[in-house]
DNA sequence: CACCCAACATGACGTGCGTCATTGACAGCC
DNA sequence: GGCTGTCAATGACGCACGTCATGTTGGGTG
């Protein structure tokens, strides 16, 4: 971690309350939650935490974007949650405490509130609510996933490319700063392949590109050609 | 449901006992759950839940084999979870009573057991750690999720069904009855390439076939070529 | 027994896309 | 300014595998 800095108690409270998993949760027990926090800044490209790692901590992003992703054994990486403000980075490993074979990575300049893991515990322990919020998430994670898993069967690429493409539109808006090769490892395909979709639906007058940079010209052609979204 | 039947309370806190999610539960407690549950019978073949059914019920796996799957608009099924004896159908739904695009039918003759979602959800509030259980368990199936879809990216056909193969012969030992369209949904492919690279196994020694069965004969083969299972 | 359907088995064909290679453009850096 | 590394873009090639088609076998049913 670059440094640890401070961050106002009150700030600290703000980001629990609209935090992902967090809805329901009294101001009381927000305060106490938040008071336990401390907090981390990382410049692009740094790690939050690595794959086998054993969980120390419940980590929230709280500005900037952190990309979670799963590699394999051949080099492959991909990526399984890009987490802006208020979303968590890992749900289950601060109740079990075992490594995932996940690797957080911060895309921009990123701060992360952290929480011990045994006081996050006793936090979701105290709050029922927590735990079902996380079993929901964790349900859609699953759906996502298998979803997943069906694109990568009979869908070609270019349809998983367009998926992948208005899933980033209803995040983060028309102007999406991606490279092919991060497109890539969303969609489950090359860089080349992705190109080569790109300039098809540049084309079509869909997307306008840059070097490092994606324009949605024509964003209700893509919710036409998806019923629906990736979960990341 | 075919028809509910009678279940001895003692046999049904066994059940309970050995659940998967039920570890580090008190006998009192095992008791009072068994107490609410039910019993349904179901025939092969015999649906037990259907995508877009909200979740009334939490379902363990009594006796039997239940297929639980996920199907795309195209027509194809993915085999997400093979439930034995003491193994929960739906994790996520008794939490959230909501619909996920899951689809649960019998294997063999199968005895399902019912416990309906309000009992279960404050059995749930009671007992924290059952709900720690489950975010562990669900944990798992997001690895193995993401893990399929690494695996349908970067491994070939043959890989990918080596791992179903070893996967199924941890769970159910040497000899399997399958059908080549029922490995290809747990693969994600066709029969016909299942049974093109079961012909090449078969030629190596590998395995032996028959008629809807399939003997493992050098498991050691299996478990060399697979660094990991599947979570099915 | 005859009949039928499901599963097994295998060949032929076409193609999507992964791989490799080349070129050009833009950004950062000394 | 020139150098270097990264990204974009596109062509050529090959193969894994999905699709279709055909024939065989085995099990269940009346």
């Amino acid at each position: 971690m670059a440094k640890t800095l401070d961050m106002d108690l009150e700030e600290r409270v703000n980001l629990f309350r609209c935090a992902m998993g967090f809805q329901g949760i009294s101001d009381c027990e927000l305060e106490k939650i938040a008071h336990e926090a401390s907090v981390g800044s990382f410049e692009p490209g740094e790690a939050v935490f690595f794959e086998e790692d054993p969980c120390e901590a419940f980590c929230v992003v709280a500005e900037g974007l952190v990309r979670v992703s799963i590699g394999s054994s051949s080099g492959n990486r991909m990526t399984y949650l890009l987490a802006g403000r208020g979303e968590p980075l890992n749900l289950v490993g601060p109740f079990t405490g075992s490594p995932r074979l996940l690797f957080a990575e911060a895309v921009s300049k990123a701060k992360v509130v952290f929480v011990k893991r045994d006081a996050f515990l006793s936090f979701a322990i105290r709050n029922p609510q927590v735990m079902i919020n996380v079993i929901s998430i964790l349900g859609k994670a699953v759906d996502s996933a298998n979803g997943r898993v069906l694109d990568m069967w009979e869908k070609p690429v270019e349809a998983r490319l367009l998926k992948v493409l208005y899933t980033l539109y209803r995040k983060f808006g028309v102007t999406l700063f991606f490279t092919s090769r991060e497109l890539a490892e969303l969609a489950g395909t090359t860089p080349e392949s992705v190109l080569r979709a790109i300039g098809r639906l540049r084309g079509l007058g869909i997307v306008s590109t840059a070097r490092g940079k994606l324009v949605i010209r024509r964003s209700n052609l893509l919710a036409e050609s998806c019923e629906n979204t990736l979960w990341i």
